[in-house]
DNA sequence: GTATATGCAAAACTTTTGCATCCTT
DNA sequence: AAGGATGCAAAAGTTTTGCATATAC
């Protein structure tokens, strides 16, 4: 019961919303999830549990450092486990899939910019939006498993 | 007049709402401003025009590359006149305000990584979020003309 | 037992849309 | 005159909040 812990260590208390919702986030396939989608994730594995309570946990997850909030382009806030080093991020706009990917200048360069601006850093965002590989070569996305 | 042949040149009817709508876009001491804001800016100047209008217009300056819409985090979407080079943003946490920077290493890094991804970007946004040098020096904003 | 968390419903906020009317060409 | 643009109001979509009840420690 590692999910316990994580949200023991989040100083959290292990209620049965919260523990489903790390579950879902932790378990799904698809690593990019909304509100909504991990709403309906509940009520199809036949929980009692209200979107408002998923949007505060999903809140309280993100203070806590559990999970990252992205806003892409346009549509709702989609939330990613926050377990593994930064990363930024590539969207398709004909699928919808979310790739990611690191580059480490990128990152040594916007410290850069910052710093030349006497900017302090807290938080930043990358995303580029286009056509993934599938979509373009045979119309259909070839990279299920990064998934959004 | 020159707005009248901008939005000639866009392919749109020159009508009042979109003239004024540019004109407080083109003059407005703040270059980053909601629809929110342009609208309580044309009642101030005792123009009637219609909320609904500023969004439409707004879109439609979008789609014609007359405008940047950016959404930052959490907050309505932002609109800047398209009239220079581009650039990315720091936005302060604290005052608010957007500034903005060029860096070509990191618009040349991003190709690379979406090349090498076999991904073709179509658009791509990348805010860094902190405190700006006025705020954390002596609380308040230093560089009012780059306003947000 | 006490404080916190949840569920539901209602509200808030941003953005879009339907439709009658008005304006631009 | 004709088609597109606008204003208003209503709707849609996402997210937040108030409050009574339920739950965790």
């Amino acid at each position: 019961m590692s999910e316990k812990t994580d949200l023991k260590r989040a100083g959290l208390k292990t209620t049965q919303p919260r523990l489903k919702i790390l579950d879902i986030l932790e378990n799904s396939p698809v690593r990019h999830l909304g509100a909504d989608d991990i709403y309906k994730n509940l009520l199809e594995a036949g929980e009692q549990i209200g979107l408002a309570t998923v949007y505060r946990v999903l809140t309280q997850f993100e203070s806590a450092g559990l999970v990252i909030r992205h806003k892409f382009e346009g549509g709702p806030a989609m939330f990613e486990l926050n377990d593994a080093a930064h990363h930024d991020h590539m969207v398709c706009v004909k699928c919808g899939k979310v790739f990611e990917f690191v580059d480490s200048g990128i990152e040594q360069r916007q410290r850069e910019a910052a710093s030349k601006a006497d900017f302090v850093i807290q938080d930043h965002s990358l995303y580029l939006y286009g056509i993934c590989a599938g979509m373009h070569d045979h119309g259909r996305c070839s990279m299920e498993k990064n998934a959004a």
